[in-house]
DNA sequence: CGCTGAGATATCGCATGGCTATATATAGTG
DNA sequence: CACTATATATAGCCATGCGATATCTCAGCG
């Protein structure tokens, strides 16, 4: 029932998903991982070989911005989204409700494939 | 306005695009790829050296079959969803709706992303 | 009749990016 | 002390979407 959702399917979101993250506020890396997991109910772990390079390619792009909290024994980095950021989290949060409604369509086309309220 | 959804983001879904068309009746490769082109206002353009590995793979996993129609003059390979690839299908639609649920709370809990009639 | 554009399929090779495995280091617990 | 959880990082593999390119047929046009 709550199995994880394949790594091809989340590819393309998965962006999405951190910048949503990050919109409410600082994180670090592996507070970001917890924070996807519990709002999923588990089914987006995002594993740590795919967090790490991801928030790198974020922060290359300017999308978010880190810096590092070396005060307690924990090295931490902590990111916080940036303005380009947030104007491109709220570009890919409409092309996705478009491309999400448009699924539905072809899928609601498709004959016996109505969802189970049908 | 239209433009066409990124590569990234239909990643993932294409088979179940494609598959979703076929679940309505036969159809060869050039027609599959005018009706999602239509049915989505141009937004999948799905280009030829996308699709046709596509169905090459579909049918190495036995979830369409072929046959090709040499009797115009213009060779038509057509393609029919089978029983497992319905079943895949279905097994799909079901995965991206719980998908689309969970990525749509994920905006509307991060501030500032609620949709447009908000 | 040759040219052009649409119809129709196919494959190569590149680029992107998610994952496993591995590495490193600290903190807390039995 | 061993083990688990916290915390970050990278190398290398693998899947797959796409542009470019190649064939071949047919319809329309000058």
């Amino acid at each position: 029932m709550t199995d994880r959702f394949s790594a091809e399917l989340m590819r393309g979101s998965l962006d999405m998903m951190v910048l949503s993250v990050l919109k409410k506020g600082p994180q670090y890396g592996y507070s970001i991982q917890q924070q996807l997991r519990e709002a999923t109910r588990g089914r987006v772990p995002l594993p740590a070989g795919t967090l790490y390079p991801l928030l790198h390619r974020l922060e290359a792009e300017h999308f978010i911005k880190s810096r590092w909290d070396d005060s307690t024994g924990r090295r931490r980095k902590w990111y916080e989204i940036t303005k380009p950021g947030s104007a491109c989290l709220e570009r890919q949060a409409v092309q996705w409700r478009a491309y999400a409604d448009c699924i539905r369509d072809l899928l609601e086309a498709a004959p016996g494939l109505r969802p189970a309220t049908a």
